[in-house]
DNA sequence: CCTCTATTCTACCGGCCGGCAAGTAAGCTG
DNA sequence: CAGCTTACTTGCCGGCCGGTAGAATAGAGG
């Protein structure tokens, strides 16, 4: 029975890697099941075995995706208490989660919106929670220092909008290594161009 | 004859806005050219009097957007020497954009892709010019100072980045006025959280 | 061997897709 | 008035879409 379930489990795995990449490199809307069932060396019918419903798949892909970043953010937050370091490992674990996980960084980008109803809900709550963690931090890092930060909301996004935009350019086999990046992100962010 | 002309012309430019709103609300593959025709009261098969092809309509609404863009650019640039002036009014001027053709600001970043062969050239090509521009400003802005960026095109797409994010959070009716936030940008990225 | 269950396939469904051929009403031009 | 153009409409096309019913297959347990 064991052995049954993880049989299960693996083939609905390789599935599942198999739909993160072309669902991120076709898009959902263009991506067709029977490309999907083509690229798995499967029937279009027998990947509804693993699945109620495409959307459903994208929704499983998505929340996943979320969940691995809201236990990435706990952890940390678990582990560092100083808010400058904190908000450092956060911005290192935004980047280090987009090199290693890039067709799910990606799709939560580009085909959020392709969700409806309550798993649209679900993933916007959680990325209202995965926001939460930034302003909480940055707030306390403001007052740390003894400036607080006024548009603590604003100041949020325009350092997440730094760390996510580089799903558009960044290749982490260029020049700027994956840690490099994100010093540069903070000190950017904190320091301006001098630091 | 000057008549017919305009009359044409006015026409297609409703069909054109409609289509800005249509796709962007809807994303591209999602919006099909009957919600199209019903939403500006025509027939599917009216439509194709204006254009050739729904992949030849989202071409026309991204080329005319990256045209206008690039032409504010070299306004820019013509009138403003100063490197730092230069840069401001670049990211004053892209906050604006987004607000004032929100539709076409969301198109390009979500739908670009959905352009195949040559047309995906052409606008590509004129977002690399459209970053040239900004490449060329900061360096001379690094220069300036006396403090030569290294990393230039990272810096560079994070300046992009913060600007670009915006259609992801900002709504300008919001508490931060769209000159507040193109300033508040500026100094971010120049000053960082002290500036 | 048979049986049962898990897994996958064949064959099909209704519906919407982008696109086109042909027709037409209105208006302008001689 | 005829002749031509503009600006559409009607009606259709083949094809792909997501999804399903039910048969076939395979492997484990008895």
């Amino acid at each position: 029975m064991a052995g049954h379930k993880t049989a299960m489990d693996q083939r609905a795995r390789e599935i599942f890697g198999v739909a993160c990449r072309l669902l991120c490199e076709m898009g959902y809307e263009r991506a067709s099941i029977r490309d999907l069932a083509e690229a798995v060396g499967m029937t279009k019918a027998g990947l509804y075995y693993y699945f109620k419903s495409k959307e459903e798949l994208l929704f499983l892909i998505l929340d996943s995706y979320m969940d691995d970043l809201l236990t990435g953010m706990e952890e940390i937050t678990a582990r560092i208490a100083d808010p400058e370091e904190r908000l450092k490992a956060y911005i290192h674990f935004q980047v280090e989660r987009y090199c290693q996980d890039t067709y799910r960084s990606k799709l939560i980008i580009n085909d959020e919106n392709c969700l409806s109803g309550e798993w649209f809900k679900t993933v916007k709550d959680k990325q209202r929670r995965y926001l939460s963690y930034w302003r909480e931090t940055l707030e306390r890092f403001g007052h740390q220092r003894g400036r607080p930060i006024d548009h603590l909301s604003a100041h949020v996004m325009l350092l997440i909008g730094m760390c996510n935009w580089i799903y558009q350019w960044y290749h982490p086999e260029g020049e700027l290594r994956p840690p490099e990046l994100a010093d540069l992100i903070f000190r950017r962010f904190t320091l301006g161009l001098d630091g």
